[in-house]
DNA sequence: TGCTAAATCTCGAAC
DNA sequence: GTTCGAGGTTTAGCA
């Protein structure tokens, strides 16, 4: 047995210092791996039985519960987030029960061996960012202007004017100029009003006629009807293709497209 | 550090000690839990990062990678069966990468801190049973009528009529015309009165005598008697049979028996 | 709340 | 290998 800050961990434990670890960890919602001989009902939306066997049982800080055979991705059984827990020893058994309350649906783990028990609290606070961020779907479209409009040439990025910087400025298949303003996200008002600001900025400059672009992969109710009021353009950004782009051209940078 | 037979645990390693135990694990096919704080790039058909945290990384003995935030089902960042590893030691940093080759994909983890390493070898050979749904009933029956009853005959499936679709549709061993409505559990009265009504339907307009049948694998109190008094039959349906029959037939599509 | 569609869907079997 | 279909699919966005 050892103990680290936030960690235990029981090494061949016998079942009844397995469940009271099981115990506390579960009522301090820690997260817990057990490691053990067992076997598996599930009745729910389905039924199964796994036979016995060696797999790793994971209960997560918030009710989530996985248990896991040596190979394959998914999870053999599973029960979702926030479910509740019951734990007996009966017969030299260990029985935990992970149940979900509105899905009328049980998950029940019998264990006649645990090798290892580990309880542990998980500090996670780090943010997941999926698919890119503004400056990849930038380096996107630099690289393939396609991305955002057929024909579309790229002149400049971050170029600045008086209200802030512009994410790319070019010229579309008509040789008209043209400001493009980027969201990672859903884009709102907020973004065509930066958008409207920046192409009359330009207009003021350049003494001609301008586009303003708004380049997002989702726009938020009513920003159609806005941008048509300040004859502005929306293009739909596919992150995906982006994220494939960013990937196939990583190592170049992005001064490189100039 | 403690070793079963299968199971051996570092506890706090140095990120050299653990390289060398990961190393030794991949080449041998064990699976490998890494509990720690690490962050995570991905890049393949998407792309992500995930900033620093502490989390687990659990890698199978087929190759196939997960890593787990303490909280939800589902892990943040994955890698199906099946992938090649890489590790290095860069910076007081151990960086695992795994990687597929088909779909051209990468994640690489980046540990600066190790609590536990675990390298085991699990035995199982347990077998999985996943009972079957009503439509997997249909499907088993349809593959072996006689799990229905000795030389039933199916017609057809989800044949639709005035009230609804019919389950199965066929002929029983004297060939009269046979109605089926399949429960996947405990069928009650509406079960019955469901099957009445199509049976009712086929009698007009086959105009012969039409037997009803309901299949499932329970019936609740009163529905035998109600029943016999609408004439109609009540088998018994064997789910591990029927699960049993699916699984050894389950790439025949529903569409070939006819 | 219920539905509709996408997912780094996964997984397996047929072609 | 590629395609097709199911899954205890899950998950997110919208009406």
């Amino acid at each position: 047995m050892g103990k680290t800050s936030h960690i235990s961990t029981l090494k061949n434990p016998n079942l009844y210092a397995s469940e009271v670890a099981i115990k506390k960890g579960l009522s301090q919602k820690r997260s817990i791996i057990l490691i053990g001989h067992c076997w598996v009902e599930y009745n729910g939306r389905a039924r199964s039985i796994l036979e016995p066997g060696e797999r790793i049982l994971f209960i997560k800080a918030d009710g989530a519960v996985l248990i896991h055979r040596p190979t394959g991705y998914k999870p053999v059984n599973w029960q979702p987030s926030n479910c509740y827990f019951k734990t007996s020893l009966i017969n030299d058994t260990l029985i935990i029960t992970a149940i979900r309350k509105k899905i009328h649906e049980s998950l029940k783990i019998f264990f006649d061996k645990l090798f290892v028990v580990t309880v542990m609290e998980l500090v996670d606070e780090g943010q997941f960012y999926l698919h890119v961020s503004e400056k990849e779907i930038q380096k996107a479209i630099l690289t393939n202007p396609d991305l955002l409009e057929k024909a579309f040439q790229p002149i400049s990025y971050e170029k600045k004017i008086e209200p802030g910087f512009i994410d790319i400025y070019g010229l579309d298949k008509e040789g008209k100029l043209t400001v493009v303003e980027i969201k990672r996200g859903r884009a709102g008002k907020s973004a065509v009003i930066q958008l409207a600001k920046y192409v009359d900025a330009i207009r003021d400059t350049a003494s001609r006629p301008v586009r303003g672009i708004l380049a997002a992969p989702k726009i938020t109710k009513g920003v159609q009807k806005m941008l048509a009021t300040l004859n502005l353009d929306y293009r739909k950004i596919d992150l995906k293709k982006c994220a494939q782009t960013v990937t196939f051209t990583k190592a170049t940078k992005i001064q490189d497209f100039f």
